[in-house]
DNA sequence: CGCGCGTTTGAGTCGAATCAACTCGAGTGG
DNA sequence: CCACTCGAGTTGATTCGACTCAAACGCGCG
């Protein structure tokens, strides 16, 4: 941890691996001159906690590298994941003095903080940040919905498939889109599919078998997860075959 | 329809009922001006469809009278309400130009529109309408979240008093917040219900009846809905007893 | 009157939750 | 080195809540 940290703690904008997708992707150089001034990282080990849902929140800041989630609980302890956030994506909501959902470091995580109110500052005299902060905020709307979808309405096996999918597709988009099978690491616990999927982690860990025992899936270990044709798996998302084509 | 829809066409933004709610609502007098010379009204009969999913959006728009839905629907026919859209409420996505979603009017309708491309033009010029907009898209993912919770782990009968109440709130706020009692009419049918709450029809129905049996609700003919003690109800959402202090 | 639509109610089924036992692998310490 | 523990994951038996299919109601309307 300490090396990454130090190594991130000199980065200078102009070479951080989320530049062009973060709240920052459209600043100029001036405005992230302004941006260095006020940034510092934070790290924390997988399964800390990063705040908790009403915690007075001082800062808002991006994932820079790790995997973050959102959830909110019930008295009762039941539980569900709202939000997944990876590197790139932004936490805390500018003029919020709370936070509103639990946020937890899923694996080692990086996040660069803003202390709020220069945030707040910085955003009102940029135009340039709140414009990205709105495309990015109806993103996750979209992605929001997408969800709702799910939780709504599809199978647990569907869910289970979907939620491959998605881990699947934003991996190809990383690697060439090799048409001879995608293969990653799962980022989450059964537990942690449960929440995001609304599932017990016994009904994951039934369909993930059943994937498998069908040759959807073929699995390395618990977490490593090879998916021998995309398309496959796809039809056992419940989806339009064709992903929907917007913009 | 068509004595509404002159009055309405003749209005002056300063007289809108949704003036101060609206995306509109941090605009200046100069900046009023503007959206004056660019928006034009729409009407929409109860059960008119506004858009379809896929189809080229040549608008965005605002609700000022009534009520509409945002739907999502799989190829089997399933369908998941992914958004409830009241007076002031803003529809359409500037940047795309297909609509990602079925709108539909479930109510008499009346939307204030705007051209996209002038609207694009004018939300780069004044930094308050993007202002306003980002607000809103962040109070909408809070609420999309919400919604996850409800139908990720709710029970039926959660949801159901969940849907209640959020109605209930809204008309509260509207009257005086008289603590003997709230009434109001339902906006949706049973189907619209099930389709929000991720139920079918006949499950929404046994749960209202169940509701009504054990007084929490009383009826009213099927549509208009007495809670004699807003307290008891909001103990069936299986919320916090609370309503959670955001901001 | 009869038709259609939204709604209610009933009987039976099924999918996912629950409760419980067991496996597996990594880490610990005698 | 091996026994032990502990957490993550798997699998089985059973239960239960919501879905499905089906029938009937009530109300407005031509």
């Amino acid at each position: 941890m300490s090396h990454l940290d130090l190594k991130l703690t000199d980065l200078k904008c102009g070479a951080c691996p989320i530049r062009h997708r973060a709240v920052c992707a459209r600043c100029d150089a001036d405005e992230l001159q302004e941006l260095e001034t006020i940034k510092y990282y934070r790290s924390f080990e997988a399964g800390q906690p990063v705040i908790w849902s009403g915690d007075r929140m001082e800062f808002v800041a991006s994932v820079v590298t790790g995997i973050a989630t959102l959830t909110q609980t019930m008295e009762d302890g039941r539980r569900q994941m709202v939000g997944l956030l990876l590197p790139s994506d932004f936490v805390g909501r500018p003029g919020r003095a709370t936070a509103a959902y639990d946020v937890t470091a899923t694996t080692d995580l990086v996040m660069c903080c803003f202390r709020k109110k220069p945030f707040e500052d910085l955003m009102n005299a940029t135009p340039h940040i709140a414009q990205r902060l709105l495309e990015m905020t109806l993103d996750e709307l979209d992605a929001a919905r997408e969800w709702m979808l799910l939780l709504g309405r599809k199978t647990a096996r569907e869910k289970i498939a979907s939620l491959l999918a998605i881990i699947a597709r934003r991996n190809a988009s990383l690697k060439a889109a090799s048409s001879g099978g995608v293969r990653f690491d799962l980022p989450l616990t059964r537990e942690e599919m449960a929440d995001y999927l609304g599932l017990t982690l016994e009904t994951v860990s039934r369909q993930i078998s059943s994937l498998k025992r069908e040759g959807v899936i073929v699995l390395e270990g618990k977490r490593h997860v090879i998916v021998p044709s995309l398309d496959r798996l796809l039809e056992e998302t419940g989806d339009d075959s064709d992903g929907g084509m917007l913009n």
